[in-house]
DNA sequence: TGCGATGTTCGACAGATATCGAAGTTGCGT
DNA sequence: ACGCAACTTCGATATCTGTCGAACATCGCA
């Protein structure tokens, strides 16, 4: 069977009903991924390209996929780009405030990189 | 040279200023120093080996220190026993709101098993 | 003083995870 | 049509992590 039928292998995204407070949490405490979500919410949408982070495209994708798979982010196809995005309402809806204050430490903690 | 000098190792606490927001989120992560922040939020004080968790002695005593080095909880020694305590105002004054937020997250996201 | 209760430390181990390079897919421009 | 740009997937690897049982330390009590 063709490995691709489609553009690339749909991600699947949880419902926002099924986002999983712990793996939110696991997802946000790697600090590659706290860069990404932290540049997506000073900015509505990004290419995966174009994040601050210093680490291998291949490994970048891995962390794409756990934020996906944790309900973080959603992808949307451009061209032969992908445009990231925050699930910001949906998450303030699962958990409300979470997101907000999550991002509120990070950039209050003193151990972000100026982001945004 | 003796093993032990003090009562037992005196563990070390980060200082407020120094908790660290990925650690926290890391600690927080897993369910069983979950269950054992959301038991200490409904209640201020308990021994170690009386939390609704079910894992050897020896797991139970890791998780803490996961917890403890993460700047969410403090021991105090009582006769034979530990009491651990959660880092409440400490944390709200590093990171304001957060614990709030992930308390209450994890009480409405209806993965708890009614801790309290 | 010896024992039991309460925890911690150690050593082992299986499974998860962060990382990379190589190879593959897709779409745009030339 | 060809190649480049942008990502993903795969395979390998080193490290981290959650788990346990065994052994040890400390305290209170008989």
């Amino acid at each position: 069977m063709p490995r691709t039928s489609r553009r690339r292998e749909a991600p699947q995204y949880p419902d926002t009903a099924d986002i999983d407070l712990l793996d939110v949490l696991h997802a946000l405490s790697d600090p590659t991924r706290m860069t990404i979500v932290q540049t997506l919410s000073a900015e509505p949408e990004r290419a995966c390209g174009t994040f601050p982070v210093d680490v291998a495209p291949s490994t970048l994708s891995h962390h794409f996929k756990v934020l996906r798979e944790a309900g973080l982010i959603r992808h949307r196809e451009e061209a032969n780009r992908r445009l990231t995005t925050l699930r910001a309402a949906d998450l303030e809806e699962r958990f409300p405030g979470l997101l907000t204050v999550v991002v509120a430490a990070y950039r209050g903690g003193g151990q972000e990189g100026s982001v945004g």
